[in-house]
RNA sequence: GCGGCGGUGGUGGAACGGUAGACACGAUGCUCUCAAAAGGCAUUGUCCGUAAGGACGUGUGGGUUCGAAUCCCACCCGCCGCACCA
C-alpha cells in the first residue's frame, strides 16, 4: 500500500469549507418547482451555551446528524437547524463572580459552540440559527406570554411556593429534586408569594392521553404519566354540624367509606384555627400548625416520618354510616393535593393505619379477600374484584370494584359526593427574581391595575444593569429608568413587572421559530409552521423527560387551541441518548477529575473518529464509559478505509455493482449488500449505530481479505463502505467516495441492497442432536427438507450421538438447521 | 411502596425462539523493517485433553419448547424517575 497516511487534518477542513460555501445543508421553506420530497424535521435539543461544548454534546449532535444525513439520502427535504438556549442562571452567577456581563460570556460561549459544530462537520442549516436572548427572539416569547395571558392561561396568584434561599428565587415544582434546588442543591423553603403561573393543569388530561399518540421511549412517557399523577376516585362530603360547614375530601377508595373512622386536615387548611377555637385543644393546635409550617420540605416530606397530629375537638359525620367521627390536624395531609383534608380509613390505608395506632382509633375492616386472610398489623390496601365489602350496610357482599361504583352512585343520588379525578401536576410557576431572562411584558398601573404591554411596544428589552446580586427581588427592580413607565391605558405613572421568565419558557417554542426564523410580523407563519411541524425525530438527554418535554407539549396544545398552529404534539418521535461516563465508569465532573473534553480528541484523532467512536461505544440510548484505546481502534478503522480508497484513486469510476461476479468478487459483492442491509436497518427504529458501524468494519475487513478480487468488485465494496459510513463520518465518507468514484456522496441516493445478493447458493447447515450442535455441513440454499435431514444424519458428529439411540423425531428448519431428537 | 430499565468473556458490547460471544479494545504469537513508528496476518469464553474431541457456560430457582440469553412464573442484585399524592 502507499505509504501515505489517513490525515483528518487535511480532509476535514476541505469538506467543511465546501459545504459552507455551497450552503449545502440549507433548506428552503418554499420548495422550488416540482420538489415533492416529503419533509423531515430532525432536531437535537438546543445547547445551553455555558463555557465549552462537552462530550455529551458531541454524542447528541453526532446522533442527530447521522439521522439527518440518512433522511436526506433517502429522499427527504430535511430541516436540521441549530440555536442556543441563552438565558439562564449560570451566566448570571458567572457575572456575579467575575463581573463579566451575562451577554458577553454567553456570546463567547455561543461562538465556541458554533466553532465546535463546524469543526465536527455537523450538517446544520445555519440560515436559521437563533439564540433565545436576542430581542428578535424574545419579542415573540413575550408575545406568546401575552397570548396565554389574554386567555387566562397565564395568571398571577399568591400561593405557597418553593423558594431557593441561595439562588434567591422561586422555583417550579419540577425544579425541586428531593426537597432541594435542582441547580445549586440548597434546601428549598416554602414561601407565601404572589407569582406568575401558567395553567398547565388545564391540560393534564390531554397531556396524559396524547402520550399514546407519540413514539417516545417507554421510560419517558412513564415519567410524564407519573408526574401528571392522575387518580380517579370520588369527592365525598363530611359535614361538621357544630360549625355548619361541609368538608369535601378526595379518595381513590370510596368503597372503603364505611371504614372511615376519623378525619384529618392539613396544617395549612384555612379552617383549622377556626375549628379548634374555643376547644380544649386550641393552644395545642396553634403550636402544632406553627411547627409544621416552618419545617423544611425535605423533613416534612420524609415518607418514614412517624405520624403526628392534634385533635381539633370537633367531629364530622360519616355520610354513609351517619356516625360522628373525630377531626384531627396532622402534617401527613398535604394542602396542595386534593382538598387538603382526608377521611381516615385505617384498615385500608397504611398511613391512616399508622395514625390510628398512634392515636388509639378504631380500625374497622370493610373489605376482605374472598379467599385468604387479612394481614395482621398492617393495612389491607389491595383493591381487586376478588375482594368483598363487609360491614358496609346495603353494599356488603359486593366485590370491591363494583361496590366502589355503587357507593359513588349512592353518594351522587344523596348529594353527598360524586366521582372525581385528581392530579399531582401543579400549575407551572414561571416568574423568577433574577436578571438574565426574558422580561415579563406586564405593567402595573396605580389606577388601571395590571396592564399587558401592547404588541406594538414589544419587545420589552432587558436593560443593562451593573449589579446582578440577588436581593430577594429581581435585580431589574433597581433599574429605575426602565421600571418607571407610563401606563399604556391611561398614560399615568406605572411600573414594569421586574421578574423575568423561567428559561424553560424560552425553550418551549424554539423548535417552531426555526421553521420561520426571520419573520418579524409574527412568531411564525402558520402555513410554514404546519408544513414542517411536528419534529419527526427529536434527540436529547433524558434529564428533560419532564421539564422541557412537558412544557413544550403544553405550549403546543395551548397555541393550537388559539388557532395558531395545526398539530397537537411537538415531537412525533423522541430518542433519549445515554450519557458518556468517564474512563472510570463514573459520571464526568470536575470534582471527579474525569472530564474528557471533545476538542483535544477531535484535534488528535479527527472529528470523524470522534463522531464514530461516540456512536460505536455502545447502544446510543445507554450510558457508556469513555475508552481512549477504543477510540484509537475506530481511528485505525477509518485509516484502513482511507488506504483502500487511496489505493483505488487511480482507477476512479462508477461504483456500480459488477454483473456476473464470481469467486472473491462475488464474496465482496455479497458482503457489500449484506452491509447495506445491516446499516439501513440500523438507521431506522432503534438507531443501532454501534452495530451499523460494526457491519461497515466487517465490509472493510472483507476487502482486505480479498485484495486480489477484480477491480469492479473492490471499487463497489469500497464505495459502498464510504457511502454507508458517510452519515457517521461525513468527511471521510465524502473523501473516499470521491477518490473511488469521483462523485459527491451526499448527492447520491442511499444504496439499496440487491435482494438476490443477500442469500448465497450454499449455507452451513447446523446439525443438532437433542438441541446440541454436533456437526456442520455445507448445503444448497433452498434444499428440500428430506435432503437436509439426509445430509445431517450422514455427518460424523451426528452419527456419533445418534448411534445406539432411537430417533424420536427430526426437526428441519430450512436454510438453517436440523435437530435430531433421540431417546 | 409505585412506575421504568438493566444483569452475557479480562473490557465495551453482538445475537427475528434456531451455531452464544458479531464488531472492537486488551493480550499473545508471527510478519514487513537495519531498527522503530505505522501497517499486515493469526490465536484468544472457562475447564479437561498433545490432539481429535468432550464437559461447562448469558444473575438465581422453576416452567413452556425438538430447541431459551431471548417466552412464562417466583426470586436476587444494580440503575433511573416518583413518593406521607389520600
Amino acid at each position: 500500500m502507499a505509504d501515505q497516511r489517513y490525515d483528518p487534518k487535511q480532509i476535514e477542513p476541505k469538506w467543511q469549507k465546501l459545504w459552507a460555501s455551497e450552503r449545502t445543508w440549507e433548506v428552503s421553506n418554499e420548495p422550488i418547482g416540482t420538489d415533492e420530497r416529503p419533509k423531515s424535521y430532525v432536531l437535537e435539543m438546543l445547547p445551553y451555551p455555558s463555557g465549552e461544548p462537552h462530550i455529551g454534546h458531541l454524542k447528541n449532535y453526532s446522533l442527530g446528524d447521522a439521522i439527518a444525513h440518512f433522511h436526506r439520502r433517502t429522499g427527504h427535504r430535511v430541516l436540521h437547524p441549530m440555536g442556543y438556549d441563552a438565558f439562564g442562571l449560570p451566566a448570571e452567577n458567572h457575572a456575579i463572580n467575575t463581573g463579566e456581563r451575562p451577554r458577553d460570556s454567553t456570546n463567547a460561549s455561543i461562538a465556541a459552540f458554533r466553532r465546535a459544530f463546524n469543526s465536527w462537520g455537523i450538517s446544520i442549516d445555519w440560515s436559521r440559527e437563533l439564540a433565545t436572548h436576542e430581542p428578535e427572539y424574545y419579542r415573540w416569547t413575550q408575545w406568546i406570554f401575552l397570548a396565554l395571558y389574554e386567555r387566562g392561561l397565564a395568571y398571577r396568584k399568591e400561593a405557597a411556593v418553593k423558594w431557593c434561599p441561595n439562588d434567591q428565587t422561586v422555583l417550579a415544582n419540577e425544579q425541586v429534586i428531593d426537597g432541594r434546588c435542582e441547580r445549586c442543591g440548597h434546601l428549598v423553603e416554602i414561601r407565601q408569594l404572589e407569582q406568575w403561573f401558567f395553567r398547565i393543569t388545564d391540560y393534564a388530561d390531554r397531556l396524559l392521553d396524547d402520550l399514546q399518540t407519540i413514539d417516545w421511549p417507554e421510560h419517558v412517557t412513564a415519567m410524564q404519566r407519573n408526574w401528571i399523577g392522575r387518580s380517579a376516585g370520588a369527592e365525598v362530603t363530611f359535614r361538621c354540624d357544630e360549625v355548619g360547614i361541609d368538608y369535601p375530601v378526595f379518595t381513590t377508595r370510596p368503597d372503603t367509606l364505611f371504614g372511615a373512622t376519623f378525619f384529618v386536615m392539613a396544617p395549612e387548611h384555612p379552617d383549622v384555627g377556626r375549628l379548634a377555637a374555643g376547644t380544649e385543644y386550641e393552644q395545642q393546635v396553634h403550636d402544632y400548625v406553627n411547627r409544621a409550617l416552618t419545617e423544611s420540605v425535605e423533613v416534612r416530606g420524609a415518607a418514614d416520618k412517624p405520624k403526628t397530629g392534634v385533635p381539633l375537638g370537633r367531629t364530622v359525620t360519616n355520610p354513609v354510616t351517619g356516625e360522628q367521627i373525630p377531626m384531627f390536624v396532622a402534617d401527613y395531609v398535604l394542602m396542595e393535593y386534593g382538598t387538603g383534608a382526608i377521611m381516615g380509613v385505617p384498615a385500608h390505608d397504611q398511613r391512616d393505619y399508622d395514625f390510628a395506632v398512634a392515636f388509639g382509633l378504631e380500625i374497622r375492616q370493610v373489605v376482605e379477600p374472598v379467599d385468604g386472610e387479612v394481614p395482621e398489623g398492617e393495612a389491607f390496601v389491595s383493591h381487586t374484584a376478588d375482594e368483598r365489602l363487609v360491614n358496609s350496610g346495603e353494599f356488603s357482599g359486593m366485590d370491591a370494584v363494583a361496590g366502589q361504583q355503587a357507593i359513588i352512585e349512592w353518594l351522587d343520588r344523596e348529594g353527598k359526593g360524586h366521582a372525581s379525578v385528581n392530579y399531582r401536576l401543579r400549575d407551572w410557576l414561571v416568574s423568577r427574581q433574577r436578571y438574565w431572562g426574558c422580561p415579563i411584558p406586564i405593567i402595573y398601573c396605580e389606577s388601571c391595575g395590571m396592564v399587558p404591554v401592547p404588541e406594538s411596544d414589544l419587545p420589552v428589552r432587558l436593560p443593562d444593569v451593573d449589579d446582578y446580586k440577588p436581593k430577594g427581588r429581581s435585580p431589574l427592580a433597581a433599574a429605575e429608568d426602565w421600571v418607571n413607565v407610563r401606563c399604556p391605558n391611561c398614560k399615568g405613572p406605572a411600573r414594569r413587572e421586574t421578574d423575568t421568565m423561567d428559561t424553560f419558557v424560552d425553550s418551549s417554542w424554539y423548535y417552531m421559530r426555526y421553521c420561520d426564523p426571520h419573520n418579524d410580523k409574527a412568531p411564525w407563519d402558520r402555513h410554514v409552521l404546519d408544513s414542517w411541524m411536528p419534529v419527526d425525530q427529536y434527540i436529547g438527554g433524558v434529564e428533560h423527560a419532564i421539564l422541557h418535554l412537558m412544557y413544550s407539549r403544553f405550549f403546543v396544545k395551548a397555541l393550537a387551541d388559539m388557532g395558531l398552529l395545526g398539530f397537537q404534539e411537538p415531537f412525533k418521535a423522541l430518542f433519549t441518548q445515554g450519557m458518556i461516563l468517564g474512563p472510570d465508569g463514573v459520571k464526568m465532573s470536575k470534582s471527579a477529575g474525569n472530564v474528557i473534553s471533545p476538542m483535544p480528541i477531535v484535534d488528535r484523532y479527527g472529528a470523524d473518529a470522534a463522531r464514530c467512536y461516540v456512536l460505536f461505544i455502545g447502544p446510543p440510548d445507554q450510558d457508556a464509559a469513555w475508552s481512549e484505546s477504543s477510540l484509537a481502534g475506530v481511528h485505525k478503522f477509518l485509516g484502513r478505509l482511507w488506504r483502500l480508497g487511496d489505493g483505488l484513486s487511480g482507477d476512479a469510476g462508477p461504483a456500480e455493482q459488477p454483473a456476473g461476479a464470481e469467486g472473491d468478487a462475488l464474496t465482496l459483492v455479497r458482503k457489500a449488500n449484506w452491509a447495506i442491509d445491516k446499516v439501513t436497518t440500523g438507521m431506522t427504529g432503534r438507531f443501532t449505530f454501534n452495530t451499523a458501524i460494526a457491519a461497515i468494519m466487517e465490509l472493510v475487513n472483507e476487502v482486505y481479505h480479498h485484495l486480489d478480487a477484480e477491480l469492479g468488485a473492490r471499487r463497489f465494496a469500497v464505495a459502498t463502505a464510504a457511502s454507508l459510513l458517510f452519515p457517521f463520518a461525513p468527511h471521510l465518507g465524502s473523501e473516499v467516495y470521491e477518490m473511488v468514484t469521483g462523485q459527491r456522496v451526499w448527492e447520491e441516493p442511499w444504496p439499496a441492497a440487491d435482494a438476490s445478493m443477500l442469500q448465497s447458493d450454499t449455507f452451513e447447515l447446523v446439525c443438532q442432536v437433542n438441541g446440541k450442535v454436533r456437526d456442520r455441513v455445507i448445503a444448497q440454499s433452498g434444499a428440500p427438507r428430506d435432503e437436509l435431514e439426509r445430509l445431517c444424519m450422514a455427518t460424523r458428529g451426528v452419527q456419533a450421538h445418534v448411534d445406539g439411540h432411537e430417533v424420536a423425531k427430526v426437526i428441519v428448519v430450512p436454510d438453517k438447521l436440523v435437530n435430531v431428537v433421540v431417546r
